[in-house]
RNA sequence: GCACCCGUAGCUCAGCUGGAUAGAGCGCUGCCCUCCGAAGGCAGAGGCCAGAGGUUCGAAUCCUCUCGGGUGCGCCA
């Protein structure tokens, strides 16, 4: 139920009307014609472009067409005021009868009031996290997957079949490394002193580890080589480690459907027949990639290695699937992780990456487009870096990481809704302050406590209600009689909750959840206006003492800017706020 | 050197797959707030959308170039 999409339908219908009044030429497309809510609100509440993108086509002078094409429009009940304007902008002004039945739809459908089909139960896998199991997650992770979630959550509210997964790097040298590091902390449990040389991980959450490992197995390994013990701790470290990853991710409320192994792509033929796929398409060959320009390595020596032709699809440069020594590259497992994600069906995949990843972009790319023939389309979000601030200045401490501060450390002092909603305050691609003082304040610079104080408002008028008397459920707001919804200031609201449908989906469109949070706090402010106007004008309050369906009326628009918040605040996975304390 | 992202009010940032006179918060200026639904409210000033070309009915938005900031660039994932 998108009013937009049902105004632009009456459009289309006009102009085939003309069409077949052979006002039109009958073979022109009408895909760019729009309607939406003109910037300056004195033109209307909704404007289309029609005349002015038939003109070509129709040779005709787009105001002729507006001329034409607005009393049409015009005659349909829902359009109070059709006008010409402008270059060729037909305005429209709708009927008061509109944007009541915009209130009596969204409390029919609740928090589906904006659910919409527009992915037809399309397949989309998006991937994110993904962080090297080494250790607790850090503020960049915890970036990544708040949007990868609202992401994935807002796609399913779009109409997609969302698959959230996770990839987990558990096949490099990074693991031996942790392996390495888990061992001394195992010598440590047992009483010896240990040195954390250079390429270890020094972080104290690997302490409990080797504490457990040492109550397993005892001084058994004690002085023994790395090849009696690497394999089976970094087994049992990986595992460790994908637990503590798991309850980081629970406590901001993240679950995942899918955990995929890199390692499970090795030694069984996954890797080589991805390899292979491409090979296939003639995309593998072997070859002496240039050096990079400019910035010269040192030890730059030009190396015969296996080469993906990614150029072929769009990339740069081609790229290397095997080292010198004829192991594979991180990219080549990537690849097959890829390759797989596409013979699982999926009709769209989304990587979300951290913007340091930027430079794998087009490679990936390249590999998925070259292995689904085009068919799959990728899309890489990338997320940009967090600047922490408290009391006025960069925060950089971790009691239990070291030299980086963890996701735990932001949930446990601000809690996971607030977390969630401020790291969807910019667009993911802009870099991001979080203050730690300033997303607990109590003010409207605040657009977590604006939002959730907005909510909490209706509620609260909803128990003043209940102590006044005044039926309140939704049966009987459901019922309330709308006509005494008359206020322009209330009709603004209801305006505003008409745009939620079509916003929805140009967020999904775009994949940009921070759309959502911005509506809100727009949606909250308006709101809040109306309420404000309660103080001078006591007609607007939405409680009237004695006129128990005139306040009916009132909360029935209260209760839908309720529930298009908790709407758009589940999507960003955040718990609309019942009170304020 | 090349690639990607970014450049919008004094500050922090939105800006709808190209729409009309470019928005919000903060800050600033003025007014209101004894009682009331003020964890405030209303109004105002403030812009060459980094710059220059181009595309077209129309550009902050698309293309090219320049300037400025960030990130990355074979045997690290």
């Amino acid at each position: 139920m998108n009013l937009f999409a049902e105004i632009r339908g009456l459009v289309i219908g006009a102009l085939e009307q003309m069409q077949a009044g052979g006002e039109l030429p009958g073979d022109v497309a009408f895909d760019n014609v729009s309607v939406e809510p003109p910037r300056d609100t004195a033109h209307g509440d909704m404007a289309t472009n029609a005349a002015m993108v038939l003109a070509k086509a129709a040779r005709r002078k787009p105001r002729d067409i507006a001329e034409a094409l607005a009393p049409r429009l015009a005659t349909d009940a829902r359009i109070e005021v059709a006008e010409v304007a402008g270059p060729g902008f037909i305005n429209l002004r709708l009927a008061p009868g509109v944007w009541r039945g915009i209130v009596a739809g969204i409390l029919e459908h609740g928090i589906d009031y904006g659910r919409s089909d527009m992915g037809a139960g399309q397949k989309v896998n998006v991937e994110y996290v993904s962080a090297n199991p080494t250790g607790p997650l850090h503020v960049g992770h915890t970036r990544g997957a708040v949007f990868g979630d609202a992401l994935a959550s807002l796609l399913d509210y779009t109409g997609h079949d969302v698959t959230r997964e996770y990839y987990i790097n558990d096949g490099g040298a990074q693991v031996d490394v942790l392996a390495r590091s888990v061992y001394l902390r195992y010598l440590e449990a047992l009483g010896q002193e240990v040195a954390f040389e250079e390429g270890t991980y020094p972080g104290d959450y690997l302490i409990p580890v080797g504490q457990k490992l040492a109550e397993m197995k005892g001084d058994r390994w004690v002085g023994q080589p790395e090849s009696v013990w690497l394999a089976e701790i970094r087994e049992f470290a990986t595992d460790e480690m994908m637990a503590l990853i798991r309850e980081d991710l629970a406590a901001l409320g993240v679950v995942m459907d899918v955990f995929f192994s890199e390692k499970s792509l090795y030694g069984t033929g996954r890797i080589e027949a991805a390899i292979e796929a491409l090979r296939e398409k003639g995309l593998i060959y072997r070859g002496v990639l240039e050096p990079p320009k400019g910035k010269m390595p040192e030890d730059w020596e030009p190396r015969e290695q296996l080469l993906f032709r990614s150029t072929a699809h769009g990339d740069d440069v081609d790229r290397p699937i095997q080292k010198s020594d004829g192991s594979w590259t991180y990219f080549a497992p990537d690849i097959a992780y890829h390759y797989d994600k596409i013979t699982r069906g999926f009709d769209q995949l989304i990587d979300v990456f951290g913007a340091d990843h930027g430079g794998y972009v087009k490679r990936m790319k390249a590999a998925v487009s070259a292995l689904s023939d085009g068919r799959v389309p990728l899309d890489i979000k990338l997320t940009q870096l967090v600047k922490l601030w408290k009391n006025g200045e960069p925060f950089k401490m971790s009691k239990r990481a070291g030299n980086f501060v963890t996701l735990r450390d932001v949930v446990d002092q601000v809690g996971p809704d607030v977390t969630r909603f401020v790291m969807l305050t910019r667009k993911n691609d802009a870099p991001l302050d979080f203050d730690f003082d300033k997303v607990l304040e109590q003010s409207r610079e605040n657009p977590v406590f604006y939002v959730q104080y907005a909510h909490a408002r209706v509620m609260s008028v909803m128990r003043k209600a209940a102590e006044a008397g005044i039926a309140a459920d939704d049966a009987t707001l459901r019922a309330a009689d709308l006509s005494k919804l008359s206020h322009e200031a209330e009709i603004a609201v209801a305006k505003k909750l008409a745009e939620w449908p079509r916003l929805v989906e140009i967020a999904a469109r775009l994949h940009e959840p921070h759309r959502i949070a911005f509506y809100l706090y727009e949606l909250a402010g308006d709101f809040h206006a109306l309420w404000n106007r309660g103080n001078d004008l006591p007609e607007l309050r939405f409680l009237q003492e004695g006129d128990a369906a005139t306040s009916q009326a009132k909360m029935a628009l209260a209760r839908a800017v309720a529930v298009v918040i908790s709407a758009g605040l589940g999507i960003l996975g955040v718990e609309p706020a019942q009170e304020m304390r």
